[in-house]
RNA sequence: GCGAGCGUAGCGUAGUGGUUAGCGCGUCUGGAUGUGGCCCAGAAGAUCGAGGGUUCGAUCCCCUCCGUUCGCCCCA
């Protein structure tokens, strides 16, 4: 270990080899979403806490487990932004975007942080791509949301993904599902895992998501919520599936997706790799939750969205080999030596910069030779060389790097516009 | 939070209960004193993840911790 220091655990550093496809996805999420009329909102690193715990669900595991809170020094207690929705609703009513024209479609990168056990694709600080689109009812608008994802991975070269699909209904006739599951589950409690028994109690949608050997023999024939939604939730679902054939969105109803946080209702949905036995493999997933800015305390307001993780992204893109070509880091490296070369080459190359023309300067004091490695190592179109000769005779030597190498000489005072415009015929 | 695997220079790796822990890539320097990419040579770079224990002695055995990977939970 070359420091006792050490990134916390579950993050990581993004360097410059990796940057590019966050330059790719940044990119393909401005062009996306400017496609569907959406405008970009950040919202802050933290949070009042309290704006998850009664947004997300206090007994969520992203609330209960995993959130980073804290108090400062006001005695305020905050939290590291856990999820983006409930930040982006608060925003809107902050801002009375209800006197916007409605629907109000609005979209984010930021980081998010969850206290969790590290994986692979999964950790503590992530960053996600969110869009939200507040005051609209309209089932078209689920699918379009989804079309935004489904638009932007095809776009960064990912294949082989597929929508999981499914409602959970509003939140009256769900309760009454709920009772149903209950009783369906009840009288076989002892039978049950560990989780489940817990489940039962807290989240008995969950039931159904169990992958526990013990719990098997009971799913199949526990009562579907999706088999028996009320008329205006199975109404909605129907819209949104027409509206994703029509879009040909490929999808398949899953009866056992749930997600976890309470504020969904009707439609809920992920992205997946088809292939992929992977635990943590969504790379994107959101849903309708028309309660939940009512529950932060403002008028009844529906709204629709997701999150998706480019960390997530980019493993899938890097799965199907998507890479990008080296970009040279200059276009001019300037090499010198000797007495006083280096005011010269310093000057030169801010002459190329003024030109708009990348330049670097080799270290001073070390060989032509390692300057020239460096020269090459850059990626550069053409070396100038300062050296004693030259400076004495108020030239430089313009090396192409490309090919044979060739030199040729020219004045110091007009180099940088020659080089310039050499590099502009090509 | 639970279970399991892994952890040797920047990266990829070899290796052993006991003299200076090898190799490749990369980095730096040089190849008669002003020139890159190929080649050749040399150098730097590792308290063998950290701490403790067993032992005459541990990188190699045991424990704890840290990190990472896989599964569970959950999610992006």
């Amino acid at each position: 270990m070359a420091s006792r220091y050490q990134a916390p655990r579950g993050t990581q550093d993004i360097l410059p080899e990796m940057q590019p496809y966050w330059a790719a996805i940044q990119q393909a999420i401005v062009e996306v979403t400017a496609l569907f009329g959406f405008r970009r909102i950040d919202t802050p690193v933290f949070e009042a806490a309290g704006l998850f715990e009664k947004g997300s669900g206090d007994t969520t595991d992203i609330v209960e487990k995993e959130m980073y809170t804290f108090r400062d020094r006001g005695g305020e207690d905050l939290a590291l932004t856990p999820e983006g929705t409930p930040a982006i609703c608060r925003a809107y009513l902050e801002h009375g975007m209800a006197s916007w024209p409605q629907p109000v479609r609005l979209y984010t990168t930021k980081a998010m942080f969850r206290y969790d056990r590290p994986q692979k694709g999964r950790y503590r600080q992530h960053t996600q791509f969110d869009c939200e689109v507040l005051g609209s009812a309209d089932a078209l608008v689920d699918a379009e949301v989804m079309e935004v994802l489904w638009t932007l991975y095809a776009r960064l070269g990912i294949r082989g993904l597929g929508v999981r699909l499914n409602s959970i209904d509003d939140i009256e006739p769900r309760r009454a599902y709920i009772d149903r599951l209950k009783a369906y589950y009840a009288p076989h409690r002892e039978e049950l895992s560990e989780d489940s028994q817990r489940r039962l109690d807290r989240n008995p949608l969950r039931l159904l998501d169990s992958k526990d050997e013990r719990d098997q023999p009971f799913k199949e024939g526990a009562p579907k919520l999706v088999d028996q939604l009320s008329d205006a939730a199975a109404a909605h679902h129907q819209v949104v599936m027409d509206a994703l054939n029509a879009a040909g969105i490929p999808f398949v109803i899953d009866p056992l997706l749930v997600r976890g946080l309470d504020y969904y209702n009707r439609t809920v949905f992920e992205i997946v790799p088809l292939e992929d036995e992977r635990a943590q493999s969504t790379i994107g997933g959101g849903g309708r939750y028309d309660g939940l800015i009512p529950l932060l305390g403002g008028p009844a307001t529906p709204g629709v969205g997701f999150g998706s993780g480019i960390e997530r992204i980019i493993l899938e893109m890097q799965k199907y080999e998507v890479t990008f070509p080296e970009t040279p880091s200059t276009r001019v490296y300037v090499v010198h030596r000797g007495e006083g070369s280096h005011r010269a080459a310093f000057k030169l190359a801010g002459e190329l910069r003024a030109a708009g023309i990348p330049a670097m300067v080799g270290e001073t004091g070390r060989s032509l030779k390692s300057q020239f490695r460096g020269a090459d190592h850059s990626g550069a179109r053409y070396a100038l060389i300062l050296g004693e000769d030259e400076l004495a005779r108020g030239m430089a030597v313009v090396k192409d790097l490309r090919g044979g190498g060739e030199q040729t000489e020219a004045p110091l005072a007009t180099v940088a516009a020659d080089v310039a415009a050499r590099l502009r015929g090509g």
